[in-house]
DNA sequence: ACCTTAACCTGAACACCGTTCACCTGACCA
DNA sequence: TGGTCAGGTGAACGGTGTTCAGGTTAAGGT
């Protein structure tokens, strides 16, 4: 059996989310595509490649259409973000450090900055964007470490998280509308 | 020569500004020591236990009492954070990867909860300290990231992070003022 | 039907990593 | 003087990402 790059980022977001980010190595990878892991690097040049298409791939498969007013645009991005995110084992570290590295995983980005830049926020969409994301990225972090954490040990409360989310996005999405709105207030631009 | 765990800390904290988190490994920090890297298990369970420590060692040294009105207590302790994790290379990963799996880092957290509980935020004052603690780390490991490649390579500017920094900070407790306004018109609490 | 080409893969090694464990050593104190 | 024990040694274990020369297989043109 030989595989395309596709089947080896498919392969690689199917043991992720069964065995952990800790447990995605290229020798697991390999052994559970019945290959040697240097074979992996005819379709990556590293791991990091790798984990960049896992992040894509992983946003891809859980992304919608967004449409209406520009705060509701906004809060649709973020809450499909997140679900993105949770949808597998440890998808918010992969999604959040490749980001972070500017190896990919820029689709939220481009779709907040378009949505806040069509809502009028002017030059102030790529600060109000990189604020949500980070809200985003750290929330569903820490809930998925803690998450984690209670699936092996204590039991704890889950639902609160949601209601938490919900309301840290109101906190950012709030101060955004009162910038929008100093901004349309002012003289000048 | 004989250490205690103070000093390994000290040493670490050096060679983590030197060399990078990648090279804080046990057996660079050992061989800096001149010492064995087994030697360093009789100071610390494992790595992460030494981590939690530098981490906390790094809010130790860069902490200022904030004193005045609530906002402005919370921006002081925001931007004292930030200047603390900008101090030390890779200091933002660090101490966001202890807090994170909640093994230390905590006084940031414990100081913001205070200083908007005295404000009157209520039972929104952890939603809120977490929401600004996402916003403060995310943008220090970004920032961090961009200057780290920067230094090595491509020439970008620098001065544009800490307005950003100030603006997405703005937005946040812009909002927070917004909630607690909410908060105190309405008729029950 | 043959041959070329390129993609895919092997096997073995390299240089690291965190961690464990039985044992040694030297300073301090009763 | 002798015992205690924190601090350190030396060697090993099992794991990691990565490299590279060479082998194999499938596809496409002549």
């Amino acid at each position: 059996m030989r595989y395309r790059r596709e089947d080896v980022v498919a392969r690689a977001l199917q043991v992720l989310d069964d065995y952990g980010l800790a447990d995605l190595t290229m020798r697991r990878l390999g052994t559970e595509l019945g290959v040697r892991p240097s074979a992996l690097y005819h379709h990556f040049a590293n791991k990091q490649s790798l984990l960049a298409a896992v992040a894509d791939e992983i946003l891809r498969r859980g992304r919608h259409e967004q449409t209406g007013a520009w705060d509701v645009r906004v809060t649709g991005i973020c809450t499909d973000l997140r679900d993105s995110l949770l949808a597998y084992r440890d998808g918010a570290e992969v999604v959040a450090t490749v980001w972070s590295f500017g190896l990919g995983a820029s689709q939220p980005h481009d779709d907040l900055v378009q949505a806040l830049t069509d809502g009028g926020l002017g030059d102030l969409a790529p600060t109000a964007a990189r604020t949500l994301l980070h809200f985003v990225y750290g929330h569903a972090v820490d809930e998925q470490t803690h998450l984690q954490a209670a699936a092996a040990g204590a039991i704890e409360d889950d639902v609160r998280d949601t209601d938490d989310f919900v309301a840290g996005l109101g906190l950012i999405t709030a101060g955004i509308s009162m910038a929008k709105a100093v901004r349309e207030a002012s003289p000048d631009r």
